[in-house]
This record gives structure tokens, C-alpha cells and sequence, in this order.
DNA sequence: GAGCCTTTGAAGGTT
DNA sequence: AACCTTCAAAGGCTC
């Protein structure tokens, strides 16, 4: 699997990444064909991120260097291969025309209510924050967290300095579209923007990601695509409008590491980092930080009264079907079953370069596109996260990997295992056994409906199939795994 | 309302 | 070792 670690640096992509992402030859050959179309979805994928970019022309000479070394491909494969790279860098708005992790240097101001608290009254760790400066709330709630972050993460920029300048700045801005943007969030958070089994501090990133206006300010669309341009004034970094109060509400893909609640999320204990993994899962709050009287009695509450967003404790869900019990008949067994259950926080699995990745560029994509549908936007992420360059990909990859680490050492005996059906009490179906080709699945091509990328074929369809039925089983194979193998048979593809 | 769709990657289980 | 399965996020859609 691909991994940033061992030194190969090399090593940032699975190789089966890699011959996808050569398969894609023969999209390529047809966007060659289509050249003179190609040509008006490069406007239009201009027109989406002209504003974008105009606050950032100086990082034109800076993308040269953060090119992946040229490849031993064709030349016309290299530069069709460039030009995919270059749509999705404008699709991405410039993203990454800025320094590596552009969200690090944020830090999450903790939302200071949130679903814990039903009376929508502060919590008390968030008490003990609020209103505080950014800068006091910083150094002043979360220094044990900040000198752990920066060692545990040395990439996070938890310097207070960031903070006071970008608290200076944004009370020099006045208020923006962007602004507006970004305060769509309220302070209190309504229970409808946080599920009651969410975390308070999701990954959601909805509300940093420009371009995402909410549907009552859809400013400036595009009025020859029908593509919402995401507001931006020139004066204000496109990547994450700041606004007085907004600062925490740019959650980052690692924001359940980053403080919360003017706490971090992980635990951090007198005795150490964190706790085995039983204790953890305890709402103990002697082990806590704060005083057990501060320690909000919730039930995804962390033992520093923290949620953290990998835990999700079934207790709604049970809560509900609990009261219905009077209705049911259920047996001892059930009952036994469900405390079980109850008393078991589910842990989730720590999110993998690629969904860090989605969690980043939904939003955008969203907005550029129009599209609510994640089925769709998934694929649209799919198709950018193979035209992202390796160093861009790594850097998803590194941040997949810590965030792995990390849940490691905090859940030292949790297993992926546990999460699996059974394991948690989830009743989630086993996917359906689709025949090839009855759906999209292997679909011969699937129109993006963004209408900036070039048709989505499966790009792993080859080794789906290929793995799925075998060599000797390829009237199975759906038509594209099929004619790509036939290709790479004869040459044609080289892998 | 539960599950599906759709993506990639990680991890665990199976062959 | 290779392959298979499940889950992680997300929100509209289907049954």
C-alpha cells in the first residue's frame, strides 16, 4: 500500500494507482479528439476558478517545482497527462498553489456549544474558554496540547502567532461574501448540522472549503455552465475565508486533532498521551483534565469530557428503540445484548488518504458543480485524486498515516475487526453482488456530470475484475477490464 | 428509516 | 501471497 514512510518517497502510490492512472490513456486519446471541447470546459474551468486564482498568480513559478519529475511516458501521454493535472489543479481552485496543508495553520476554535449540552448552554470545558482571546485560549487551555501537537505533528503550525495575525487580519477585513461564508455556521451550533451519534468536531469541512456558499447567498453563477462561483473578494485568501468567529469553524481533515472545546480531542492524561484503550473509552472523570463535576455527562464524551470523532456510542439509537421497548418483547438476551452494545463506543476507523482527501474537496466540488449527490461527487473526487501529482497525493498519504498512528496509540486494542457487522450492532447489509456490468459498477463510461473531467471509466475495473474472476473467467470481465487487459496484453497499455 | 450508491485506501480474513 | 470483504465520509435516492 502506499505509504510516505521507508524513505522511498517513491512509494506514494500502489502500483495498481499507477497503472490506473496510465489506463487512463485512452480518455486521454479522447480528449485529444475532443480537443476543441476540451478548449470550452477549459474555460469554463477557468471562469469557476479565475477569482480563485487571481489571489494567487504568485504561486504560478512555485507549481513548476511541485511537479513530479517528468516520467518515462510518450510525450503526447505526458502531456495529456498534464493537462488532466492542470484542470483538476484549476478545478481545485489553486488548492495546492499554496504551502503544504494550507488548512494546518488553522486551528480549530472550539465551537463553543453543540449537542451536549440540550439547553444550548455552554459546556463546562467550553466555559472555561469562551470568550477568550484566541491567542489566551490557545496558550492558555491547550499549551499541553499544543506542545503535543507540535510533536506529535509537527506539520500542525500551532503557533499562536498565526492565530493573533490572522485575528488582527480578520478584524481588519470587513465583512465579505467569504465572510458570510463562513459565519453560515453559527456559534451554537444547530442540532441539525451535528448529528446527535457526530462528534461535535467532525471532519466535515463544508465550512472552510471556498466555493461553498450556502444555497441562500449562491452567489454568481456562472451563466454559461450554470456553475455557482464560489464568492471571493480579491483582498482574501480563497482558501479559507476568515471571518471574526469563524476561525474554528474551519475544520480541517485532522480537526478532531486539533483542540476543541479549548481542549484537544485526544486525550491527553497526567500519566500520559492517552490511555489504553478500555480506559479510554470510559467516561472517566477522574482520569479527566477537568474536575469530574465539569465533565459533561455524555456518552461520546472522551475521558477528557472531549468527543472525539471517531467514537460514536450507539446510545441514541438505543435510546430510541429503548423506548419503544414497552411495545416489543424483548427477550433478557436482547436486553443484555444491547447494554453490551451500549456500554461499547464505536470507534471508528481513521480516515484513509483518500477520504481526507474528499473531506477537503467535497464541498468544492459541490459548489463547482452543483451537485449534492455523493455517489456522483465521489467519483468526480476520484477521477481528481489520480490527476493529483504524487507529491499532492502525499500528502494526503502522510496525513492518513499519522492520523493511523495516532488512533494506534490511542486504541491500541482496537481492531478494524471490531467495527465490522456484529461488531458494533450496526445492521448495514452486505452489498449487493452485482453481476458485471448490471450497474455503473463497470459501466462502460459514466458521464461526469461536472462536465470538467473527461467520462469516468472504473479505473480499477481491471484489477476488480481481473481479481474478482480471474484470467481464465474473462467472458466475466466487464468490456473495459477486457479491452485493457487485451491491451496490456499486446502493449498497447504498459503498466 | 435503513440501506444503496460511489470513490480509494487500510486492514483483517480467507484461500 | 493473492484475493476478498468491510468500513471509513457524504448526501441524495430507493424501497
Amino acid at each position: 500500500m502506499p505509504q510516505l514512510n521507508g524513505g522511498g518517497g517513491d512509494d506514494l502510490g500502489a502500483n495498481d494507482e499507477l497503472i490506473s492512472f496510465k489506463d487512463e490513456g485512452e480518455q486521454e486519446e479522447k480528449i485529444s479528439e475532443n480537443s476543441s471541447a476540451e478548449r470550452d470546459l477549459a474555460d469554463v474551468k477557468s471562469s469557476l476558478v479565475n477569482e480563485s486564482e487571481t489571489n494567487q498568480n504568485s504561486s504560478s513559478d512555485s507549481e513548476a517545482e511541485r511537479r513530479p519529475p517528468p516520467r518515462t511516458e510518450t510525450s503526447f501521454r505526458e502531456k495529456a497527462r498534464e493537462s488532466l493535472e492542470e484542470a483538476a489543479k484549476r478545478q481545485d481552485g489553486g488548492l495546492f498553489k499554496g504551502p503544504p496543508y494550507p488548512g494546518y495553520p488553522f486551528i480549530m476554535i472550539p465551537d463553543l456549544s453543540g449537542p451536549y449540552l440540550p439547553n444550548g448552554s455552554l459546556s463546562p470545558t467550553a466555559r472555561t474558554c469562551v470568550n477568550v482571546p484566541l491567542d489566551l485560549h490557545l496558550t492558555s487551555c491547550c499549551s499541553p496540547l499544543m506542545q503535543y501537537l507540535q510533536m506529535k505533528w509537527p506539520l500542525l503550525d500551532v503557533q499562536t502567532g498565526n492565530l493573533q495575525s490572522r485575528q488582527a487580519l480578520k478584524d481588519a477585513r470587513s465583512p465579505s461574501p467569504a465572510h458570510i461564508v463562513s459565519n453560515k455556521v453559527p456559534v451554537v451550533q444547530h442540532p441539525h448540522h451535528v448529528h446527535p451519534l457526530t462528534p461535535l468536531i467532525t471532519y466535515s469541512n463544508e465550512h472552510f472549503t471556498p466555493g461553498n456558499p450556502p444555497p441562500h447567498l449562491q452567489a454568481d453563477i456562472d451563466p454559461k455552465t450554470g456553475i455557482p462561483r464560489p464568492p471571493h473578494p480579491p483582498d482574501i485568501s480563497p482558501y479559507y475565508p476568515l471571518s471574526p468567529g469563524t476561525v474554528g469553524q474551519i475544520p480541517h481533515p485532522l480537526g478532531w486533532l486539533v483542540p476543541q472545546q479549548g481542549q484537544p480531542v485526544y486525550p491527553i492524561t497526567t500519566g500520559g498521551f492517552r490511555h489504553p484503550y478500555p480506559t479510554a473509552l470510559t467516561v472517566n472523570a477522574s482520569m479527566s483534565r477537568f474536575p469530574p463535576h465539569m465533565v459533561p455527562p455524555h456518552h461520546s464524551l472522551h475521558t477528557t469530557g472531549i468527543p472525539h470523532p471517531a467514537i460514536v456510542t450507539p446510545t441514541v439509537k438505543q435510546e430510541s428503540s429503548q423506548s419503544d421497548m414497552g411495545s416489543l418483547h424483548s427477550s433478557k438476551h436482547q436486553d443484555s445484548k444491547k447494554e453490551e452494545e451500549k456500554k461499547k463506543p464505536h470507534i471508528k476507523k481513521p480516515l484513509n488518504a483518500f477520504m481526507l482527501y474528499m473531506k477537503e474537496m467535497r464541498a468544492k466540488v459541490v459548489a463547482e458543480c452543483t451537485l449534492k449527490e455523493s455517489a456522483a461527487i465521489n467519483q468526480i473526487l476520484g477521477r481528481r485524486w489520480h490527476a493529483l501529482s504524487r507529491e499532492e497525493q502525499a500528502k494526503y498519504y502522510e496525513l492518513a498515516r499519522k492520523e493511523r498512528q495516532l488512533h494506534m496509540q490511542l486504541y491500541p486494542g482496537w481492531s478494524a475487526r471490531d467495527n465490522y457487522v456484529g461488531g458494533y450492532g450496526k445492521k448495514k447489509k452486505r452489498k449487493r453482488d452485482k453481476q458485471p456490468g448490471e450497474t455503473n459498477e463497470h459501466s462502460e463510461c459514466y458521464l461526469n456530470p461536472c462536465l470538467t473531467l473527461p467520462p469516468i471509466t472504473d479505473l480499477s475495473a481491471p484489477k476488480k475484475c481481473r481479481a474478482r474472476f480471474g484470467l481464465d473467467q474473462q467472458n466475466n470481465w466487464c468490456g473495459p477490464c477486457r479491452c485493457k487487459y487485451s491491451k496490456e496484453v499486446s502493449g498497447i497499455v504498459r503498466s
